[in-house]
DNA sequence: ACGAGCATGTAACCTGTTACATGATTAG
DNA sequence: CTAATCATGTAACAGGTTACATGCTCGT
């Protein structure tokens, strides 16, 4: 029995040795486009890892900062991780909150799902900024074996943006024909 | 307070009266490509949202089937499901399984990567062929006022599902290149 | 008579979020 | 000195899933 948070938790680990908090600022960085965590679930996940031996937390003095409890793989965590990692993925439950606004549309105004769909495609325009960010950030480490992993993970990220921004084109362009025929 | 869950409910009511039964079958047919309830959830919501006031429940006889409870919404029911499609969604908190896998596959053989990639590939595929299907039903629908916005959100189901799908593409030719360099 | 689909529910459980609380260290 | 950042935690809760239990009705 692993969750999801646990299986992300060695999967950091197996990169590095990490701290919860270590963990917070990788999960907003490096997986921000697919994962995240939070430290109200980080934080005992991480007590409940040590307890079954699969983690195991040493306190450490850091040059630039205050004490750290730094965690780090055990065998058993290492050998449990590349077990996951076989395991198929479950499939993903999806649950868009914006596609139900639009889907039930009609029963507000034409306007406020256009405003809905010109807001959801500059916050795209973000993303996909912070995506190259990122990508020249990983391209600078390619020397790592991870970082063709790393790369085509990200260029999902980028393609699925692109993807959203063109249908959110699409959209106000209906939008937009349909007033003007309503207009007339 | 209402959850998505209740969002979800009060929506399919503003399109027609339905059971608990009915909302199940049409998450999953309608809504299946960014939605889905379970019965678990459903039940308890519907008898919560009785008693606020939300909707009401009539037994009914049907033609070809054992009674059900169908519900409608009420006047405030109708008027609370206004007032959230109004409101700003909040931003989806992704978590995707099969990227984290990906994102660490260093950590497993690239014959894995590569299958889970075909594997994911396939999948896109009947997703595809399935919207066609809803699409087709969607088009024959087309003199509601909802078509536009149903058809919109199916869009963007296709357009992403062809975006993944050239993602898997890309990730197979990359690892095939890899693979072909290793074994020079 | 029987299987498939219709129909409803609940209890146990897991997962994860939010809000709150606390304190250390360092750069300006 | 003080704001920012580092660092850790917990309690209350919401939200949702799974597994189980039950019974009806229709077509064959």
């Amino acid at each position: 029995m692993i969750s999801r948070t646990d299986a992300a938790i060695l999967g950091m680990l197996s990169i590095e040795p990490m701290s919860g908090y270590d963990m917070k600022k990788f999960s907003e960085q490096s997986l921000a486009h697919f994962w995240h965590e939070s430290y109200g679930n980080l934080y005992p996940r991480l007590k409940r890892l040590e307890a079954n031996g699969m983690v195991r937390g040493r306190r450490e003095r850091r040059a630039t900062a205050p004490d750290a409890t730094v965690y780090r793989l055990t065998a058993a965590g290492k050998r449990r991780f590349r077990e996951w990692l076989e395991e198929d993925p479950e499939p993903e439950r999806i649950r868009n909150e914006m596609l139900l606004k639009v889907f039930f549309g009609a029963q507000a105004s034409l306007e406020l799902c256009r405003d809905r769909i010109v807001a959801h495609r500059r916050e795209q325009e973000t993303t996909l900024e912070r995506y190259r960010a990122i990508g020249d950030l990983a391209a600078g480490a390619d020397d790592r074996p991870d970082a063709v992993f790393w790369l085509m993970s990200l260029r999902r990220g980028i393609l699925l943006t692109e993807a959203r921004m063109r249908w959110c084109d699409e959209c106000i362009r209906t939008i937009d024909g349909l007033n003007a025929r309503g207009d007339e």
